[in-house]
RNA sequence: GCGAUCAUAGCUCAGCUGGUUAGAGCGCCGGUUUGUGGUACCGGAGGUCACGGGUUCGAACCCCGUUGGUCGCCCCA
């Protein structure tokens, strides 16, 4: 007995309407990208394991165990691609890609993460990327955010998402305010909850948005970063919300909002919905000053996020498959060939054209009348033997349908 | 890694407190109607009740374990 093969934890298999939504979020990306002059890049799926784990530092669980990685056979430690924005800045880097500085590049595909499934997180997952190399400006920063408004508008999901902005501040800035959360924090530790006072020593920003109501009572009187931003970062901010402000994109303040890892400096911000669960953030990014250098490069200001297509699609009003233009019904299989001729001569017409010729003679017309085809063209043999056909129109295009008819010749 | 919850036909699900041959709808296949119209009716195929133990005269149902799905925690680049 041959078992099947099971599917592997946290892949799927997309289908039907919600590939249709898929396609939909991926073509509308490009669309949008377009119209914002990002370049399109395709990168490699996998990297060597130093591409992400320099850039995330060792801090974190992410590289211990979120990662995808194995040993290839000659022993070099790779991983499959977890994120666009780390591999972007290797090629960068070793492409030479300075010379097109400021460079902005966008792309879309499968990431993937050593995580256990739920709602809109998968292993193999997908996002679409956007990315601003080279910028220090905070123009950049506006004008990835005006994109990606833009490009919810579109999807038609803007109404239930908000754009939560903050500042990380410069370098300086965040280490001052850091060093203030953790004293903070630490005069209160034995009443944090166990999960924050691990992150006291390993990511005390990150006691900030903690989900756990034990936290939220200090979490409320936290010190600010606004108290310890250099006049420069103030400046930057400043730039970013009246960037959005003279672009018509509406956003609020989280001072909570945070990025654990170093390399992160001014600009965070997540676009978040309420209709997904816990898995709320729907396209998130930010500036990321610091990366480039972790990966043996000059200092290199850049920004930029990404997005889940999964949650997406999921978002998007259900778009259903598309409805054939025509259906040719061989109702006699004498006339099996001109179904096939007439099918084709539909399609070459342009008609989104489906052929039904099989099973019972007498159930192939219910077959297509189930397809809620806007036409029905169906084919019988004469007396003669000759061709006959009878045509049911709703809402197809009966001229074009009839301009196949005029010119095709029967068998 | 941790927790909750679920698993019956290809799909969506019923199945009483443990009781004899496990059901429906959809889908699939065949038949009836030979019709300018059909979304109907009849029939058929299809099940190791996730898997492995246990309790019992008897288990889809109760207990234990395993696997898998879902949702959440940790993490979220």
């Amino acid at each position: 007995m041959i078992k099947t093969p099971k599917p592997i934890r946290g892949t799927q298999d997309i289908f039907g309407a919600e590939a249709e939504a898929f396609a939909f979020v991926t073509a509308t990306f490009e669309r949008i990208r377009k119209l914002y002059r990002f370049r399109r890049v395709e990168m490699p799926v996998f990297e060597k394991t130093e591409v992400f784990s320099r850039s995330l530092g060792e801090t974190t669980d992410v590289v211990s165990k979120e990662m995808y990685s194995f040993e290839d056979r000659g022993g070099e430690s790779l991983t499959l691609r977890p994120e666009f924005t780390a591999g972007i800045a290797r090629a960068y880097l070793t492409d030479g890609w300075k010379q097109y500085a400021p460079l902005k590049v966008a792309t879309h595909g499968p990431l993937f993460r050593y995580e256990r499934p739920q709602k809109g997180r998968y292993r193999q997952f997908h996002q679409i990327d956007a990315e601003v190399i080279g910028a220090a400006e905070p123009q950049a920063d506006v004008e990835l955010l005006v994109m990606a408004d833009h490009l919810l508008r579109e999807l038609g999901i803007a109404d239930g998402v908000t754009l939560q902005l903050n500042t990380l501040g410069d370098g300086e800035s965040r280490e001052n305010w850091r060093a203030a959360l953790v004293e903070y924090f630490r005069a209160h530790r034995d009443e944090l909850s166990e999960d924050s006072q691990d992150r006291l020593e390993r990511n005390p920003l990150r006691i900030l948005d903690s989900k756990d109501p034990r936290d939220k009572p200090f979490t409320a009187d936290a010190p600010r970063i606004d108290d310890y931003l250099s006049d420069a970062a103030k400046d930057f901010f400043a730039q970013v919300t009246e960037g959005l402000d003279a672009a018509g994109v509406a956003w609020e303040r989280n001072p909570a909002l945070v990025r654990g890892l170093d390399y992160y400096r001014h600009t965070a911000f997540e676009f978040v919905t309420d209709r997904l669960g816990a898995q709320g953030t729907v396209l998130g990014g930010g500036r990321y000053d610091g990366l480039m250098e972790s990966l043996g490069g000059a200092a290199t200001p850049a920004v930029g996020w990404a997005a889940g297509i999964e949650r997406l699609a999921m978002l998007v009003e259900e778009l259903g498959e598309p409805v054939p233009d025509i259906i040719v019904v061989v109702e006699d299989d004498a006339m099996r060939a001109d179904g096939v001729g007439l099918t084709a001569a539909m399609r070459r017409a342009g008609l989104a054209s489906e052929l039904i010729a099989t099973g019972s003679a007498r159930k192939r017309y219910d077959k297509a009348v189930k397809q809620n085809a806007k036409a029905i063209l169906a084919l019988t043999a004469g007396d003669d033997g000759a061709m006959q056909h009878r045509l049911r129109i709703d809402g197809g295009d009966e001229a074009a349908i009839d301009a196949v008819l005029k010119g095709y010749s029967p068998n």
